[in-house]
DNA sequence: CTGGATAGTCAAGCTACTTGACCATATGGT
DNA sequence: ACCATATGGTCAAGTAGCTTGACTATCCAG
């Protein structure tokens, strides 16, 4: 592939990267969970199974444990997310999501799912299947940075 | 599709992009262009044809035109870009590369087709170039954003 | 020629991130 | 058992890169 083409391929990708994070903070504003940023639904995707340490959450987002830290302090101040004890490390805290966090995991995913089914009607979802499956073969478990 | 897959291909969509913004920053910076933020790398391939004005770029990058002048100024700063007359429009100024930025601009280049030459490992070539068609159709001369 | 739109810059402010310092707890070698 | 070192977390301060607001110069339609 020629140099040019792989430049294109990457705007490609940037651009719909950015398009999607555009649209998911628009529909969960819609939601009515204003003042979210883009970066919670993916800290709130990460933190739903079970909840997660600030190193976990700092790992997966591809920050300092310290911006972390900030971003939990600001979901705990608005009711999203709450911090208890660790069960097996008194060093650590587990960060779990309240019944709002999980409302506003929820309708983070419906607002992804909005934005992916526009692309369904343009792709097909075999495709879009297709395109999911590849992209997780490219970056599998990468951090989700928020920015450059 | 359901919603938590729709999040989990947003995920893998982001990781991809971010992964990709990475190695082409590296690449960039391993062939002596340090200090240059991923986002020139983006202005270069807008300016590179036959310039750009200041509020094209800030389109093309999906930021004001104030940070998109500010950028410029920066490249100017460097070497990497000068500003002339409009040809046609007082009012404007064309904003081209300079041989340095020129150089700059290929060195992003082949940073991108480096990253991407992994993925092709991966994937084949052919099911590359698919998944840059079908990213392509998806956002179509979207700008390409610095960050969330 | 005149009123409104557009290109660009200057200045100031903000926000989300960083680095640095620090304490508490865990872990492993002796 | 003890100490050295590593790790989890937070506080504080600094900063980069964006924003909004204000302004000038130029274009263009009527």
């Amino acid at each position: 592939m020629q140099n040019s083409e792989a430049m294109a391929l990457s705007a490609a990708l940037l651009a719909a990267a950015g398009e999607l994070v555009r649209r998911i903070h628009e529909g969960v504003a819609a939601r009515g969970f204003e003042g979210v940023r883009p970066v919670h639904g993916f800290a709130f995707a990460r933190l739903a199974p079970d909840g997660a340490t600030v190193t976990e959450l700092a790992a997966h987002l591809g920050v300092t444990k310290q911006a972390a830290s900030q971003l939990v302090e600001e979901m705990v101040r608005r009711g999203y997310a709450e911090r208890r004890p660790h069960p097996v490390d008194a060093r650590a805290r587990l960060v779990v999501l309240t019944e709002q966090g999980w409302a506003c995991a929820r309708a983070a995913e419906e607002a992804a799912a909005e934005a992916v089914r526009g692309w369904s009607e343009v792709l097909g979802e075999g495709d879009l299947r297709l395109l999911w499956e590849r992209l997780a073969r490219i970056a599998p478990d990468g951090p989700i940075r928020p920015g450059w």
